[in-house]
RNA sequence: CCCCGGGUGGCGGAAUGGUAGACGCAGCGGACUUAAAAUCCGUUGGCUGUAAGGCCGUGUGGGUUCGAGUCCCACCCCGGGGACCA
């Protein structure tokens, strides 16, 4: 028996008999309940796992093992996220083909994960590149075809000049693309995206009811991008000192019903805008705009149908301070605007050709400062009747909203910077604070709105200046102007996402391909499911095209197809980002062999949803927006029985390495945010220590910080490393990989190891049998006591995800066992308590050194393995003390502590601790107002 | 600018509104040793005091409470995310 831990002699023989045993192999032993226990599908990458990454696994499978020992059928699979950009990337690096390149790196992974033992089923692994996965991948997409929830469009997209292929837009950050840097351009190709779209509300709602990190749930949320407000029409005039009253815009709406119905206005019809008339006329005196008599204005129908554009706001409330509008400068109305107001169109053209070259990281880069140029249009404010000039600039984006907006600069700071700069009017009509006024009175800031800044934005006000509608709040003003609207068929109540359509193309050979065909009437067929899946051609060659189509255009063997018809056809040639394999793979896992359909509904049923999913925050919004998104899909289609994929989600910190830097030298530049030049731990040991410092920054193979988990296991072993991982610091907080701490969880399994061979002497298998019999008193309360009491805490920690203090409560365990233990010669009932301590330490270790509890199990005389075993049970009667210790206060400071019975009454606490001589001290001589009592706990005298 | 996290000894961190600093690391003192490593025992927030003890102490300032690291308000700093989304 070991009486100390020593990794090398036992770890490797343990591993090797549990993959003999196939001990975890995934059960589903009827009578028992499930738990699906997943990480995040890795990417394998070439450089291996850091022990970075095995703080995510760690956990896991700690989970997994009590969840086993504790009755549950247990899911826990690994599998590998093969297909996509960074494999193909580092396969082109490499000059190499990426599936055999894959295979090795794949490989090496599950190396790695045996080493630290986790307890993954690896019969039911796969690869997202593997043709009887990508087959199923091909079949999930026809069935969002055949719901109308894919489709190809001509689609303005963002192009990595880099990666030579377009990305999603999640996949673009601050304008540069995500995995390379590069700034993305915008090029026109035919695409296909996922109408994710339509599930905007669902993926918001259904977030109520999922047990995830509010973080991640906030970042969704605001990604979706809800908002609710008010499309509205506005007419567009090339006049802009005329004012258009109501009356004037329903003589318009007149003649045009006129024209159309071949110049005569039908009765009815004339009767309704006769009410209308009355209607506006009534509501233009209201909000005191001029009742102008009844001219028919030709503004609006120079050249044939009247000109309009719809605008959206969240803010109608403040529509009486429009003073200008803003179209996006791809808005289609520019064009109808310049053809008839000629005198602004060539400084509009050069404005459009600029903001069209400008790529989004330049655009977002100058966000303050805004452009524009006049378009010679007014826009007619259906509120108040007033024209106000309608200007391009690219503040305004067309794929969002309408691609116009009214242009508030008193309560909107981007409109507020336009109108600084470009000289329009701000008009208050919002009530400001005099919290916001800070001094200076009302008067002064309406007549100089221009010198408050930053502007009034909030809704905690009232309307001004706005007829009728005075006094409003934001609720209110916001309901009356959508009823007047929508009730005058102005406009309408609508909602607003920010969230686009997935963008699933890549023009890359690395993918999954998407099972179309393009017959030559121009028309798409889906390829039948007999004939899926569509396998990805074996090639030499495979670099990407920069003319925008997929290198697999080019084989032509691949591209041209017959069908039963013998008629000719084209493949679809682009591929599948890798996000849209990820969306589905732990559906997959659930039945990963079946070759008749992509899972049998039993399994999918039996397992999902996954209790426990596992991985870093980075996905927040890509991954797990998407495979939720499937997921509902797929419940839609009746074949998943939940609408949401992952019932609780947990976010692990990372881990940091202590990484050395230079400062820069003469000449040298840093990027924004850099402290200073990342140099190697060689290069740091030639340089004197005031030119160089230390940083913690995250593993990785780029910053040449990384620890391996080959070095880790090898200096320190592998249940070391978990310990060490386990205890460090909370699940979800970064830590700071250091030697001494590993040190530290060595010196902690060795006095595990040292407790058990001290004492397996008295170790009585039958234990179990005989201890209620014999009254625990004494030491062996105390033992039996400091079991329970473990068990409890160690059953509580894990299931929380409190792995630091669970094994924190592991090491206060062991020293209070040494302590218990020193110099005892025990009796029966102490044998039979130091038995039931022994095999609770190891079971209650088994999930996190489970190396060490086998080999302790074994030396025990047991068989089989402590997995095998069931999870230790506490008495809840066991887990309290007889006595406790309590606080005494006076006037809420403590004075003393003293010893009582546990089961002492209010009145006996309340005694004893008046009767404490440093309490006396204090209550002497004063009166006692009050006792505050908490039982077990403290007794508080105010005096 | 907005939205999330988070600021506790020399360090990582613990603490259902109820004894702040559990547990570990590092340090210090001691035992064992020819010596060192390893191991074991003791000690370790600051100030003050011979001691018992006292005072201060969880980013800053206020508040609620018998009692605040914990709840509320304002602010400062650090980390992450989103950023012209109308």
């Amino acid at each position: 028996m070991p009486d100390r831990y020593e990794p090398a002699s036992f770890e490797a023989k343990w591993r090797a008999r549990w993959a003999k045993a196939e001990l975890f192999l995934t059960r589903e032993e009827p009578g028992r309940p499930k738990f699906y226990c997943l990480d995040f599908f890795p990417y394998p990458s070439g450089a291996g796992l850091s022990v970075g990454h095995c703080r995510n696994y760690i956990p896991n499978d700690v989970v997994a093992r009590m969840k086993y020992m504790q009755g549950f059928n247990v899911l826990h699979p690994m599998g590998f996220d093969a297909f996509g950009l960074p494999a193909e990337n580092e396969a082109i690096k490499n000059k190499t083909h990426p599936a055999p390149m894959i295979d090795r790196y794949a490989a090496t992974y599950r190396r790695q994960m045996d080493l630290v033992g986790i307890s993954y089923d690896w019969s039911r692994s796969f690869k997202s590149s593997d043709p009887t996965y990508y087959k199923w991948t091909q079949w999930i997409f026809k069935l969002l075809y055949q719901r109308g929830l894919a489709y190809r469009a001509n689609a303005e997209v963002n192009w990595c000049p880099k990666d030579k292929t377009a990305l999603a837009n999640e996949e673009v950050v601050a304008g540069l693309c995500e995995r390379c840097g590069t700034p993305v351009e915008k090029r026109q190709i035919p695409q296909w995206f996922f109408k994710i779209t339509d599930y905007a509300q669902r993926l918001i709602d259904d977030l109520d009811d999922i047990d995830w990190p509010e973080g991640i749930k906030a970042m969704q949320r605001n990604w979706i991008g809800r908002s609710e407000g008010i499309e509205f029409e506005l007419k567009v005039a090339f006049d802009e000192s005329g004012q258009t009253s109501f009356t004037d815009q329903l003589a318009a709406l007149e003649a045009e019903v006129a024209e159309e119905a071949g110049g005569q206005v039908p009765g009815a019809v004339a009767e309704k805008i006769a009410t209308l008339e009355a209607k506006l006329g009534i509501h233009a005196q209201k909000v005191g705009a001029d009742p102008m008599p009844i001219t028919r204005s030709d503004d609006f129908a120079i050249k044939g149908k009247p000109l309009t554009f719809r605008v959206f706001t969240t803010r109608v409330d403040t529509i009486f301070g429009v003073t200008f509008c803003v179209l996006s400068p791809e808005h289609p109305l520019v064009d109808e605007i310049i053809k008839r107001a000629p005198e602004q169109g060539p400084a509009v053209r050069e404005y459009q050709v600029q903001a069209r070259r400008k790529t989004d990281a330049e655009r977002t880069a100058d966000t303050k400062d805004k452009s524009g140029v006049f378009t010679g249009g007014y826009a007619v404010n259906p509120a108040n009747g007033k024209r106000v000039p309608i200007y391009i600039a690219d503040y305004v984006l067309m794929n969002y909203g309408t691609g116009a907006i009214m242009a508030v600069p008193a309560h909107d700071p981007r409109d507020f910077d336009f109108a600084v700069k470009y000289d329009l009017d701000v008009v208050p009509v919002i009530k400001p604070t005099e919290e916001y006024l800070a001094g200076t009175s009302l008067e002064d800031y309406c007549a100089n709105p221009k010198n408050h800044v930053p502007v009034f934005t909030s809704k905690d006000s009232v309307m001004m200046n706005s007829g009728e509608y005075d006094g409003l709040t934001y609720e209110e003003g916001t309901a009356a102007l959508g009823q007047w609207m929508e009730g005058h068929g102005i406009g309408e109540r609508k909602i607003q996402y920010k969230l686009r359509d997935w963008l699933i193309s890549r023009q890359r050979y690395w993918g999954c391909p998407i099972p179309v065909i393009h017959s030559k009437d121009g028309e798409m067929h889906l390829v039948p499911d007999d004939c899926l899946p569509v396998y990805l051609p074996d090639v030499e060659s495979y670099e990407p095209a920069d003319d925008g189509s997929s290198p697999l255009a080019k084989i032509s063997d691949f591209v041209n197809v017959t069908d039963l018809d013998g008629k000719l056809g084209r493949r679809e040639t682009d591929t599948m980002g890798g996000f849209a394999c990820s969306s589905w793979y732990f559906l997959r896992f659930c039945d990963p062999y079946n070759d008749e359909k992509p899972w049998d509904q039993e399994r999918v049923n039996y397992w999902m949803p996954v209790d426990c999913y596992v991985g870093g925050a980075e996905h927040a919004v890509m991954h797990l927006l998407y495979a939720r998104f499937w997921t509902k899909v797929l419940f839609d289609a009746g074949l998943v029985p939940v609408k949401e994929p992952f019932q609780k989600l947990k976010n692990q910190g990372q881990v940091l390495a202590m990484t050395p830097y230079r400062h820069p030298k003469q000449g040298e530049t840093l990027a924004p945010g850099e402290e200073g030049v990342l140099i190697s731990f060689k290069e740091a040991e030639g340089i004197p220590d005031d030119q160089k410092f230390y940083r913690w920054a995250r593993m990785s193979k780029s910053k040449g910080n990384v620890v391996t988990p080959e070095e880790a296991v090898e200096s320190y072993g592998a249940d070391a490393l978990r310990v060490y991982e386990l205890f460090v610091a909370p699940f979800d907080t970064d830590v700071q990989w250091s030697n001494e701490g590993m040190n530290g969880a060595v010196r902690f399994l060795s006095r595990v190891c040292k407790f058990v061979s001290d004492h397996a002497a008295h170790y009585d298998v039958g234990w179990k049998a005989e201890i209620d019999a014999v009254p625990a008193e004494g030491r062996s309360l105390a033992f039996r006591r400091a079991t329970h009491q473990a068990i409890q805490k160690a059953t509580e920690d894990i299931e929380r995800f409190a792995f630091n203090t669970y094994i924190s409560a592991m090491m206060i365990y062991v020293n209070t066992l040494s302590d218990l233990t020193k110099g005892l010669q025990p009796n029966r009932a102490e044998k039979l308590a130091i038995s039931e301590a022994i095999e609770s330490l190891v079971l209650l270790m088994a999930p996190s050194a489970p190396h060490t509890a086998d080999e302790l199990w074994e030396s025990l005389g047991r068989l089989g393995f402590t997995y095998g075993e069931s999870w230790p049970k506490f008495d809840p009667s066991l887990t309290v003390d007889d006595t406790v210790t309590i606080a005494v206060q006076v006037n809420g400071k403590l004075r003393d502590t003293i010893e009582i019975e546990a089961t002492a009454d209010r009145a006996a606490m309340e005694a004893a601790a008046l009767e404490s001589p440093k309490v006396k001290v204090y209550t002497d001589g004063q009166t006692i107002r009050k006792v505050i009592i908490v039982p077990g706990k403290l007794v508080n005298v105010v005096v």
